[in-house]
DNA sequence: GTCTATACACGGATAGAC
DNA sequence: GTCTATCCGTGTATAGAC
């Protein structure tokens, strides 16, 4: 073969990461197949070399980015409440709005998976209950894991839709405060 | 004139109605003027005699939907704690889930608006904080009114996002009890 | 596997007749 | 104000050469 199987899955790595950022920052249904390989090389006919279809590749990112997401907001296992707290902080904030290509996909890419085929939304909901039941285990309450949970990811939606800093800050701050103080209240297990 | 004042202004409010409802269904970059048009039974070209351009007419479904929100959520002004429950009930409700077009706007459109021109986000920021305010005159705090609007709208951005109904129900019950709970300790003006 | 070329549908927007 | 026709760009996807 002129192209070795490495190259294959370097590839398709490269377009990988490459189309999760394009999607976060544009909108998965924005952005074409063209620009996607455009912006790591390639034209984009070989685009379906790997991937069958657009939904395809879809599917793909939603599973990587959750996957990633599970990584960053799980931890290593032993999770304190130092931990958590930078966790926290680093969710609910000003470069997390303001960087959505670098950041968590649920905020951003939320409205299309729920409008996506059954097959992105089963490996959405995957991943998503993994990283609920992660936070469940850490914070002793399935109830209050969903909750805050739910609480991140409107913040960040309700806080890009914003035009002024100022208020940008006070919607994430006002969320950081509430889920701090309902953590202390609740004890870590 | 061949046709009435009336007769533009009743045109453009049932393409309003028409286009938030297809907006919010499948989403706004993915329908097309022509569809919005044919859907309120004429053609493409007819458009642009009541906007100049697609990005216009979003603004426009984005603050008359949100002042109905506005109107929806806010109450008449004497909000006690029985109206209050209502309000979360109903938006946090399976039906509310499973019919995106005709509940709130911001976990559907949220992201596209993060993404729009300073217009339509300066229109969200305006309508965003008059509800925001008024959440606030009823819970007597600024920041449990943000974190209670920002859970809120990510619960349902949460749960449209899963296939399992009983997994989107425990997300919707998560949150309601989080917050009637808050509220309960908060106690209201 | 990647390229160029292409088929084909649909996007937003405009022009001129009625 | 609405229609039909049209311009022009872009979208997804495929075919065949290398």
């Amino acid at each position: 073969m002129r192209y070795s199987a490495n190259h294959k899955m370097e590839t398709r790595e490269k377009l990988l990461a490459s189309s999760a950022v394009s999607a976060k920052k544009s909108g998965f249904s924005t952005v074409g197949v063209d620009g996607l390989m455009k912006a790591i090389g390639l034209s984009g006919g070989a685009f379906y070399s790997h991937f069958s279809s657009k939904d395809e590749l879809f599917k793909a990112i939603v599973e990587r980015e959750l996957a990633q997401s599970l990584d960053r907001l799980s931890g290593d296992g032993a999770m304190d409440s130092v931990k958590l707290e930078r966790c926290l902080k680093q969710y609910l904030s000003m470069s997390h709005v303001e960087q959505p290509e670098a950041g968590c996909a649920l905020p951003v890419l939320g409205a299309e998976i729920a409008r996506s085929d059954m097959a992105v939304r089963e490996a959405a909901q995957t991943w998503i209950c993994r990283l609920h039941e992660s936070w469940a285990r850490i914070l002793g309450s399935d109830s209050l894991a969903w909750a805050i949970l739910s609480q991140c990811v409107g913040a960040l939606v309700v806080a890009r839709m914003l035009v002024t800093p100022q208020v940008q800050r006070e919607v994430l701050k006002s969320s950081h405060e509430e889920i701090s103080r309902r953590i202390a209240e609740q004890g870590l297990d």
